[in-house]
RNA sequence: GGAGAGGUGACAGAGUUCGGUCGAUUGUGCCUCCCUGCUAAGGAGGUGUGGGUUUACGCCCACCGUGGGUUCAAAUCCCACCCUCUCCGCCA
């Protein structure tokens, strides 16, 4: 949720908002809200306190007093409810509106929308078309079934079978290690979560439609784990010497990908469960930019060590999603396409899921919202094709690339499967 | 899934019978000071969070698992939910 004090103290807060398609009108109108919220909020507050003050008085009169005073403090009481409605009803008002604006873009994120990104690098050399895609490789090999998926789960399914797992494991490996190397606390997170979670993480309202629902149980399914990483220290003040502190979650990720019908069908590009290494961190305020940078820099050093050639585009601010200040997304080249693919991302969230969230850095004069950021490490579907197109060899199997083999017992070669 | 017990400040643990001076006794821990070769022990004081308002001192509001309700007044009474523990059943 946005500081709705900044909001109304900082033009550039309130700019940055704006360009991420919140409109004048709606931050002029929550401003509006929150002004009468306080003044309701000030006027019920003397009200209470003068009911309180004749209750107490109750409490300390002689008994024949006492009817008088009950009757004195019983015509407190309902000025003071008439009050306190229309509090609640300002405060309703003030939340429903302040969910939907935006996280304020970064000075550093371009204006536009989905195609405005920046292209910050590129890395390696654009591997050639090859004869087949990640679809076909998977199909040949029999490593990857969509076709049985179909008739167990529907469209957007995937049986992920022989060397494939193995390669699998091994990238959760591999990654898990080297992010154990930089102080990251691994944890497996729990996938269903109230409702309450998908809110504070920063996903409820605005992505409720990409979001499996129990409705049963009123529980959903996470898209990502950072959903549990988000709230693993709800409501709790962590000392500043401990951060940043930094996790890596490992789970399986469920999207319903509604409004993508006809969108990357074949394979394992977009799917309905797939798994996922995701980094996560808690940061000192002052500190999450520099963090984001070293997010950015080990989701590269991933790919440039899977030999996947990649480049760095930076999110425009029409295009980043409600809680990111700024995004990076690594987009690994998909030579089948002939074009970059989105494989992993690293966003900022900076103050706006820790404040919803209670999630706060003690300081030496009280304790204010920390900032959190997440980013891929590996997403598991999206880079196995990667590795699969990239690495294709002439007989139509996959070579494994040299960092995975001590991960998956040596393995050289993706080959067809049983 | 069935039966029972319970959730109070950093922790331990009162208060809940009979609602009122309980934002909450006490102990430990922590901070400051005193005493003191050092340490320990001892003595004095202080020590929750969030919010509103104020130049400031301060004043006020809320919070005893969460959300409602009863009442002039709720940690205390009522309801629902969540969670924890014990026993039974089931299960990886």
């Amino acid at each position: 949720m946005i500081d709705l004090r900044r909001l109304n103290d900082d033009a550039d807060y309130r700019a940055g908002a704006i360009r991420k398609g919140a409109t004048e009108e709606a931050v002029a109108s929550l401003l509006a809200a929150e002004s009468s919220r306080r003044k309701q909020m000030t006027m019920v507050e003397d009200a209470r306190a003068a009911a309180n003050a004749a209750s107490k008085e109750i409490g300390r009169a002689q008994p024949d007093e006492r009817e008088a005073k009950i009757a004195a403090a019983s015509e407190l009481k309902e000025g003071l409810g008439a009050l306190e409605a229309e509090l609640a009803e300002l405060q309703a008002s003030v939340e429903e509106i302040a969910l939907t604006v935006p996280n304020p873009a970064h000075e550093s994120v371009p204006d536009g929308g989905e195609d405005a990104f920046r292209i910050e690098h590129e890395v390696g050399d654009r591997t050639p078309e090859p004869a087949l895609d990640h679809a076909a490789i998977g199909e040949k090999l029999g490593i990857v079934d969509t076709e049985r998926a179909v008739r167990m789960s529907g469209s957007r399914f995937a049986y992920v079978l022989g060397d494939a797992v193995r390669l699998q494991f091994a990238l959760v490996q591999y990654a898990m290690d080297k992010l154990l190397g930089h102080g990251f606390i691994p944890a497996v997170v729990p996938v269903l979560v109230r409702e309450d979670m998908m809110v504070d993480a920063g996903f409820f309202p605005t992505d409720r439609d990409q979001v499996y629902e129990l409705e049963k149980d009123e529980l959903f399914l996470v898209g990502t784990s950072e959903v549990g990483l988000a709230g693993i220290h709800r409501g709790e003040r962590l000392d500043e010497a401990d951060l940043p502190r930094r996790y890596v979650g490992y789970s399986s990720c469920f999207r319903r990908e509604a409004g993508t019908y006809g969108k990357d069908t074949s394979g394992l590009f977009r799917v309905h469960q797939f798994d996922k290494v995701e980094m996560f961190s808690y940061c000192h305020p002052d500190g999450s930019w520099d963090e984001l940078e070293v997010l950015r820099t080990l989701e590269e050093e991933i790919f440039s060590e899977l030999q996947i050639p990649y480049r760095v585009i930076t999110v425009a601010a029409g295009d980043l999603g409600n809680a990111a200040a700024k995004k990076y997304d690594i987009e690994a080249w998909i030579p089948s396409q002939q074009a970059y693919r989105e494989v992993t991302s690293c966003s900022n969230y900076t103050d706006y899921s820790a404040r919803r969230m209670g999630t706060r850095v003690k300081l030496e004069k009280g304790a204010t919202a920390l900032h959190t950021l997440n980013g891929t490490a590996v997403a598991i579907g999206r880079t196995l094709l990667s590795i699969f197109e990239n690495h294709q060899l002439a007989d139509g199997t996959v070579s494994v690339p040299e960092v995975l083999r001590p991960f998956c017992g040596g393995l050289e070669v993706v080959g067809p499967t049983g």
